[in-house]
DNA sequence: TTAGAAAAGATTGCATACGATTTTTGCGAG
DNA sequence: CTCGCAAAAATCGTATGCAATCTTTTCTAA
C-alpha cells in the first residue's frame, strides 16, 4: 500500500502529534476510497507502514473510530467503516438539520477574502468535473466536500465545524459506496448558486439552496439494500 | 429502556473496555462539578486512582479530550476544560440549531413507553428542585441534561444523539461555570410543556418551545468576561 | 536582595514485552 | 471428501521502561 508515501515528516507535523498526522493520512485514504470499506486496519500493519509503534497507530485508529470512519471490534481489530443505508440516511438527515443553519451564519460573516477562497475552491472543483476516470471522481467527491467544510469554517462556530467535518467525511464514504454516476456536475452548479447567495448576503436563499442541495445529493444515492442486510453482513470481510 | 440502563457500572462495564468505564466516571465527575474546571488530570494520578496503568488512563483522557470536556497540552498534561464565554455561546448556538429539529423528529416517534420514560425523568428532575444545597443543584443540572438526552434518543438518529451528548455535557460545564442561581425551576416547567407537545404530536409547538427553552437557559448565564480574558488566561493554573 | 542559570524532579511521548483472545492451520476420524 | 478438534499463528489489551520535555528548586553572582 502506498498510504504512507510521505517521505519526510514535515516540520509542522513533526512538531505535532504523530498519531494525528497518521489519522489525517488514513482519513484522506478512506475518504478517497483508496482504502475500501471493510478493509482491515491492524495496529501492527499501520504501525509498520508509518514506521511507528503500535501505541501510536492504535491512537490514530481510536481517533478515526470516534469520527465514525473506522469501526473497532474488541480483540479483533479495526476496519474501515461500511455504513449501512440506515446510517447513510442518518448522515444526511443530520446534514439537512445543520447545514442550512450554517449557511445562514456564514452569509452574515462573508468577507471579500472568503469570496476569493470560495472562488478558488469552485475552480478546483470544476477542474475535476471535466476530467473523467476513477481518480478524478475521487478528487471530485473530496473537492465537493471541501466546499462544505469551507462554508462551515466561515460560519465561525468551531463546534459545528467539527460536526461538519465528521459529517462530510462520512458523506464521502456513503457517496463512494452508494453513489450513482453522473451526479456532481449538478452539485457544482448548486455550489455556485449558494456562493452567489452568500455574496449578496441573502441568507434565506443560501439556506434554502443548501437544503435542496443536500436533498439532491441524497436523491442521487441508491440506498436500496443490495441482497439484503443479512447477506451483506455475512459476506463482509 | 433508554434511561434504565443508567444503573451501576458493575458487571457490564467490567466486561467492557476499562478505558470507557473510566471515561464515563470522569465525565460524570466533570459534569457534576466534582472536578472543577482547570483541574489537572495527570495520567499517573488517574491511573492509580482507578488502579490501571497509564496506558488505559491515557486512553480515557484522550476520549474526553475529543468530547471537549478535557483539554490536553503536549508534554504538559490534561486539564478539565474551562470553556470561555465565546465557547459557551457556540455551544448554545449549536443547540439552538440542532435541538428544535430533534424535537420535531422525536414528536413523530413518541410511543407510550417513551411517555412513561419522560414522566419518570421529569419526576426525578422535580425532586432535585425542591431540595436545596450544592449537591442537589449538581443533580439538578445533570437531571436537566438527561431530559435532553432522552429526547435525543427518542429522535432515533444515533449521529445526532452523539452530538447532543457532547453538547449537553459541555452545557453542564458552562452552566456550572457561568450559571446564576434560581434558574432551573422555570426550566423544569418548560420541560413539562415540551413533553405535553410531544405527547400530542404537536411537532411545531415542541420545536418552538425547545428553542425558547434554550434561549432561556442561555439568558440565565452571565457570560461577561470576569476581569478580562487575558487576566483569566494568566491566572488559570 | 534579586536576576539568572543550572540541576533535580515530575510528567508526558513512545517503544517494547507479555498474557489473553481470536483466527487460522493441520490432521485424523467418520 | 467433509467435518471436527487441537495446536499454532496472529492480533489485541495492558503494563512497564526509557528518553524527551516541561516545571520547580536551588545555587551563584551582580
Amino acid at each position: 500500500m502506498n498510504i504512507a508515501d510521505q517521505t519526510f515528516p514535515a516540520a509542522d507535523s513533526a512538531n505535532e502529534d504523530r498519531a494525528q498526522a497518521i489519522r489525517d493520512q488514513l482519513r484522506d485514504a478512506i475518504v478517497d476510497r483508496r482504502l475500501a470499506p471493510g478493509t482491515k486496519l491492524s495496529e501492527g500493519e499501520v504501525g509498520t507502514l508509518f514506521e511507528v509503534s503500535r501505541t501510536v497507530a492504535r491512537a490514530a485508529l481510536q481517533m478515526l473510530s470516534f469520527e465514525g470512519l473506522v469501526r473497532t471490534e474488541r480483540n479483533r481489530g479495526a476496519f474501515v467503516a461500511n455504513p449501512s443505508p440506515e446510517e447513510a440516511r442518518q448522515v444526511f438527515a443530520s446534514r439537512r438539520l445543520i447545514e442550512p443553519g450554517i449557511a445562514i451564519a456564514a452569509a452574515g460573516r462573508m468577507t471579500p477574502a472568503h469570496v476569493v477562497a470560495f472562488k478558488a475552491q469552485l475552480d478546483e472543483e470544476g477542474r475535476f468535473i471535466v476530467e473523467r476516470g476513477p481518480s478524478a471522481r475521487r478528487s471530485e467527491i473530496k473537492a465537493s466536500g471541501d466546499f462544505h467544510l469551507l462554508l462551515a469554517s466561515v460560519a465561525g462556530n468551531v463546534i459545528l465545524q467539527r460536526f461538519m467535518e465528521e459529517l462530510v467525511a462520512r458523506s464521502s464514504l456513503v457517496i463512494a459506496l452508494y453513489g450513482r454516476s453522473g451526479i456532481s456536475s449538478c452539485g457544482h452548479s448548486e455550489h455556485m448558486q449558494i456562493l452567489e447567495a452568500l455574496e449578496t448576503g441573502n441568507a434565506p436563499r443560501a439556506s434554502a439552496l443548501m437544503l435542496h442541495h443536500i436533498d439532491h445529493i441524497e436523491a442521487d444515492l441508491d440506498l436500496r439494500v443490495r441482497g439484503g442486510p443479512a447477506l451483506r453482513q455475512a459476506l463482509e470481510l
